[in-house]
DNA sequence: GTCTATAGATGGATAGAC
DNA sequence: GTCTATCCATCTATAGAC
């Protein structure tokens, strides 16, 4: 039982962390300074150090703990017993939950990703992309095989589309707007299995 | 007749502007340095403040000449005399032309506009996606009036799911690939309109 | 755990020679 | 039109006092 001993200092670090997320998605990472981490926190830059060895280890704690989160999930459908079209739709779903439970996580993968990939202590990064495009073209594919998806789409272009769509939903969608999460989905769902044209035309 | 004596100082303008819009789109507006610019034109960086004031107002150039010759391909399809689902069409697949011939400016606009928005000399941008959001909803809404698009839509996500799609295909689009630029665009309208489970099901 | 103070690097931009 | 030389602001990170 360490949890008592060790519980206030990582809460004082999941607080810094979840500042630093906050300013990282909403500035980007490379335009925030660690005084503007330490500003927002109440303390000066220097402090930062008694907790974090640099800027770019508070990212990186940010973002793999977001991800083992979110690929945990995945696995989880992929080993579940849903049929092929309900499997795609948990998958979006818990994408969008994503969005609204870790936007400022995922906002930082969808605008630094790229940048973060030139340090290769962020090669992890490439890795959790090819997982990712691997779980989206299982589900596609089995959903191809089981007849209820189109077998004229080409696989490749309609994976990203999917991914493409889902996550960019972060830059406009904020929590307590018109919509949930769940109704952004849905409705999210509902053009991409059956379109935007009306059924007779 | 004053082309002639402008011309060389106008091309030497030009190439510099394109292989700043090259590496600003490659390595984000903040993370492209001066000196990055001048080192891949060849000379150094104190010599470009001969051609432009600021590193701003480089950028500025690049992204005011693009969305001029962009938005005047919009209008004049909104002019036009196609019925509403070709327009949309016309739209999407000029979209997609752009993605193609003006790559840099689109990565520029799609990943640093939101930084760039926070100076004054930029809140133009504002207004141009303000303009956008106004000729997708138009198409959109003309599309339902005429009976060819699902009314029970909502117009506004409608709206952000086409604009987002189209645009960050161009994070992964490479001229001279696999497939043309009009095919990813004819792919895309295929889902965008029926959507990609079988019309069966 | 935070502060003071500062090192060391890098950035945008300028002045004047050539 | 480019180069030399440099200013000044800003950034990440460190060392040691409290």
């Amino acid at each position: 039982m360490t949890a008592p001993a060790t519980e206030p200092t990582n809460s004082r670090r999941s607080e810094l962390l979840a500042i630093a997320a906050g300013l990282f998605a909403e500035k980007g990472f490379k335009n925030t300074t660690v005084r503007d981490i330490a500003d927002a926190a109440g303390i000066l830059s220097g402090s930062l150090y008694h907790h974090f060895d640099s800027k770019e280890s508070m990212v990186d704690e940010i973002l793999r703990t977001f991800q083992e989160e979110l690929f945990g999930q995945y696995d989880e459908i992929l080993a579940g017993g849903l049929d092929p079209a309900a499997k795609l739709e948990q998958a979006v779903l818990v994408s969008f939950e994503a969005i609204d439970k870790h936007r400022d996580e995922v906002a930082i993968f969808q605008n630094d990703a790229a940048y973060l990939l030139t340090f290769d202590r962020f090669s992890y990064l490439a890795d959790r992309n090819q997982q990712s495009r691997e779980v989206w073209l299982t589900l596609l594919q089995n959903g191809i095989d089981a007849g209820v998806l189109r077998a004229d789409l080409d696989l490749e272009l309609t994976y990203r589309f999917i991914r493409d769509t889902v996550w960019v939903a972060v830059s406009w969608y904020r929590p307590g707007g018109r919509r949930t999460h769940t109704e952004i989905a849905r409705q999210y769902l509902s053009i991409l299995f059956e379109g935007i044209a009306t059924p007779a035309g």
